[in-house]
DNA sequence: TGTCATTTGATACTCAGTTTCATCAATTGA
DNA sequence: TCAATTGATGAAACTGAGTATCAAATGACA
């Protein structure tokens, strides 16, 4: 099964209606490899109404298809997630988004627990690089570091 | 040094010029243990207007007094930030942030460094609670857990 | 105290996202 | 097979957060 076939049928599955819009949707997000905003759906998806782009994006993070990611400024990215549970490593040159897992940091959060009279219910790690294709194309690390304190 | 002299300290020795609004909003804002939002403070500091309430926080960032934290959805939080490099404690429930360190985990993530050509140039850690003042007023994980795929 | 660059704030604006509601389409059931 | 029902759509108006503009005010320093 395609990763779109998984994604129709886990709609189908879950009751909601297989529309044009929703496939034309669909099939333009899986393409986004990197992630991509809303309004880039929009722009390429002549076919979805504003409103419908949106609300099917809302519906396909609702069902654990997209992962949302709010960035530092501007529009948040989303990504097509395949692992249950990981993390994204972020340029923040080109804002393109991959994921990754890191079972040490999983257990070192894990132990964290119940420190002083919280209960942890989640997690979530970001890695800011800047990518290797941002590096060739010219893009230095300096001027970035700067305006990222996450350092 | 208080707190707050130093923040004011440090916009002076920046060739900022120290205003009645400057001090009106710090005097607030450090008074927010647990953080706040841009429009809270709008709220609570009528002798300054919004455009200079978001200046000045912009300002603040900038200087790094303030750190700014892009939730799922919603305003950012803003934190006055105590230790140089850190990580955030938010309660799912009440929005309250804390900070936190951890070093097994910043160790784990420079080990990363480099695996794949990009330049990893910062990273950020939440991790999402139930503050026990929360639970103590009777919310409930399960619900939250759901909405939080963080998990 | 006067000078003047910096800061301020009212207002208008932008941008991202949501609501509304009339219309349309997919499913149900007779 | 054909209504009836319910869910989905989209244009447009709206909301909320934040920014730009620019004349007026003000803090720093001579």
């Amino acid at each position: 099964m395609t990763l779109r076939e998984s994604i129709i049928q886990k709609l189908e599955d879950n009751g909601f209606r297989i529309t044009g819009s929703r496939v034309k949707l669909v099939d333009s997000l899986i393409k986004h490899e990197e992630g991509f905003t809303a309004e880039e759906l929009v722009t390429e998806v002549r076919e979805a109404g504003r409103a419908t782009v949106y609300r099917t994006i809302r519906l396909l993070v609702d069902q654990g298809v997209l992962c949302k990611l709010a960035m530092d400024s501007g529009a948040p990215r989303y990504t097509v997630s395949g692992m249950a549970h990981h993390h994204h490593i972020i340029c923040v040159h080109c804002g393109s988004v991959r994921e990754f897992r890191q079972t040490v940091i999983e257990r070192a959060l894990k132990s964290m627990e119940d420190d002083d009279g919280d209960t942890v219910v989640g997690h979530r790690i970001e890695v800011f690089v800047l990518c290797a294709a941002c590096r060739a194309a010219g893009a230095k690390v300096d001027s970035i570091r700067a305006e990222h304190q996450h350092s």
